[in-house]
DNA sequence: AAGTCAATCAACCGCCCAGGG
DNA sequence: TCCCTGGGCGGTTGATTGACT
């Protein structure tokens, strides 16, 4: 309860920012439970990385969306779904709070959606590992069209996992017609592997290197944007 | 000018995870 | 193995601001 009241609420003042720039010039970003200690300064470590992320980081970009940035944030919502800080990763200077906000406040209202704070299928932990896969999908998208299905299955070089995918994919008989989602050729693809994931742990991957990889933003340009995650 | 309401967005909350002791 | 701490995330809150009456 004390350590509760020891610290400040509410709105970060000027000299509060001061104090707090000050610090990370000197100790850099990092260990922000030594901020009030060190500083006097009667915020909790929390708000302090917060104030610094969201706010005084000299990457942050301040303003308005442009009308690049807001297409950007509607594609990767499509294909991510509330990952804030995923998409935020892919628009310079802009943080995940922004990103979350003006998705709320502005993007929501722009596409219609009625009801922005409703919780999508791939925001809980559930999903978490069928919206991996969904991103790494992407990758396979960005290749050629002659590539076979196995080529873009063994995309790892891993001979064991990808026999163990090729056993479960079979098994599950995941790849029965009827559950294609878009007349893109490859969303049979898609969904065969998003109903995979969703029982299967096996391919747990880093998204980040293929968001951040050649060709992503690419592939961005093609999907369709009516075709979301919820649409599955 | 004063009051009301809605929009905006900075900040907080609660939960989770990873790493270290 | 357990506990603690730091850091990160998405959802939510509430103070501020501006439009409207």
């Amino acid at each position: 309860m004390e350590v509760e009241n020891r610290y400040k609420k509410g709105l970060w003042t000027e000299e509060e920012d001061r104090i707090l720039l000050d610090y990370v010039r000197v100790h850099g970003r990092g260990k922000w439970n030594r901020i009030s200690k060190m500083t006097g300064l009667q915020r909790c470590g929390k708000s302090c990385r917060l104030r610094w992320l969201n706010y005084l980081s000299p990457t942050v970009k301040r303003g308005g969306f442009s009308e690049e940035e807001e297409d950007l944030i509607i594609r990767l919502h499509n294909l991510l779904g509330n990952r804030w800080s995923l998409i935020a990763g892919r628009v310079p200077g802009r943080t995940d709070n922004q990103v979350k906000n003006h998705w709320n406040t502005h993007l929501c209202k722009k596409l219609g959606i009625k009801n922005p704070n409703k919780k999508v299928v791939g925001t809980s932990k559930k999903t978490h590992s069928a919206l991996l896969h969904r991103v790494e999908d992407s990758q396979f998208q960005t290749l050629s069209s002659t590539d076979s299905l196995d080529s873009k299955l063994c995309h790892n070089g891993d001979d064991h996992d990808h026999n163990k995918f090729m056993e479960v994919m079979e098994s599950e008989n995941l790849f029965t017609p009827g559950t294609a989602v878009s007349n893109n050729g490859e969303s049979q693809w898609m969904m065969s592997k998003q109903y995979f994931a969703e029982l299967s742990p096996l391919f747990q991957v880093d998204y980040q290197p293929i968001l951040e990889s050649p060709g992503f933003l690419e592939f961005l340009d093609g999907f369709p944007l009516d075709l979301t995650w919820q649409s599955f």
